[in-house]
DNA sequence: GGCTAAATATACTCGCGGGTAAATTAGAGT
DNA sequence: ACTCTAATTTACCCGCGAGTATATTTAGCC
């Protein structure tokens, strides 16, 4: 009963809007309760870890009780793929941005890293990378499955795109993905929020490094 | 079962069975099966993951009961510790051979990866990746956080090296590190043993990858 | 054949944590 | 004022799995 902050302010507005208004609110008032819970979960999840976090955990993180979170979700495994959804949505938003740009392969690939460095450095980033088949039932883990794999496809086509605009010269553009995604998705494992690397910079020394190669020019 | 090819030192031939089947049979050589033990829960990690595998599922994959078990290791974290170990030593086993060779910096790096690589298509290799901070008590946490960073700066030295010696281009020296590790360790998450693929093959068109970049030249 | 120590098994404890049933409160609509 | 629903709580259940106390078997030895 403390401190639940933020009451809301509904618009009381007069006649027929009056009860749309207010319903919509409730509506909105719900959907954001349910973010904050999917929030702190992935933030919890990234701190401890998803099997050393508790419902009571959240919960109480929350300032509320556990089945007010079932409330707002049917189970923790629901709510992990709940993160890691919003994770992938980051990363996806970022490359399809670029689906119209019309740029070079190679300039547009440099974007999404980008883009993918930054979501990667979030909690929800942090999970959509942890989320792991081992934490999911079968039925979730193909879901997962199949979702990453859209990351996946988005890159071999960037490449694609690069090696057929001769931006990006020819290389098997299925270990280049695999590569490309293993150095950023592995970034979760050592970001720490505190460094004082931010993700853009990162991203770009990588970009550097996988266009310039080791090897002296 | 057993495709893999040993490396000194390391035990190989996961087996139970063999073991302890029969009565008769039974070996008295404690390291033996110590090293059965470890083995198996690497297997039983890296197919189910560390907190789906109860010690009663490696106890009774090695037809044994959970005390046996205990028998050989303190505890299900210092088990999983010893498969972050064996891990570990497969790959700095690779960066010491390579302390004496008198090939340049780049070809060193090169073969590292290539037994990295190998490394980390093991079962002791996932171990090694997915021992994460999240699962062990502080004190195994920070050891292996140490541990780990010895790769790090193996990976680190050699880079300093090509450098020197001019086969590598000046290059942030950290991220090149983290990239490298990152895009190798992250072949634990999709390679899948009966692929067709060899650790070997991945090796080589990584290399590749990091030393010529996407750039054409 | 009997002694000892190591190896293994039987049969537990116990707490944590996911999940739920049922009661309670708040609040909008009438 | 009354009702009906959504939101939230209190107070549980229950199974799983880590870890253990204790008994039993085995192997080596004299």
């Amino acid at each position: 009963m403390a401190g639940r902050q933020a009451r809301k302010n509904v618009p009381q507005r007069a006649s027929g809007p009056a009860l749309w208004a207010s319903v919509g609110a409730r509506v909105r008032d719900r959907e954001r309760k349910r973010d904050a819970v999917i929030m702190t979960a992935a933030r919890a999840f990234r701190e401890r870890g998803y099997h050393n976090t508790s419902l009571d955990d959240i919960a109480s993180e929350l300032n509320v009780t556990k089945p007010t979170v079932y409330h707002y979700v049917e189970n923790k495994e629901q709510l992990l793929f709940e993160c890691f959804r919003a994770g992938l949505k980051l990363i996806m938003d970022g490359i399809e941005e670029q689906r119209e740009s019309t740029t070079t392969g190679r300039e547009r690939l440099a974007a999404v890293i980008t883009r993918y460095a930054e979501a990667i450095t979030s909690d929800f980033g942090w999970c959509m990378v942890q989320a792991e088949n081992q934490d999911l039932s079968p039925a979730m883990s193909r879901k997962v499955k199949a979702l990453k794999s859209e990351i996946d496809q988005g890159l071999r086509s960037l490449i694609r795109a690069g090696v057929s605009d001769g931006s990006i010269r020819p290389c098997d553009e299925k270990m280049t993905a695999f590569a490309l995604a293993g150095a950023l998705n592995w970034i979760a494992h050592w970001y720490r929020s505190d460094d004082q690397l931010a993700a853009a910079e990162i991203a770009h020394r990588f970009s550097e490094l996988f266009e310039q190669g080791l090897q002296p020019r």
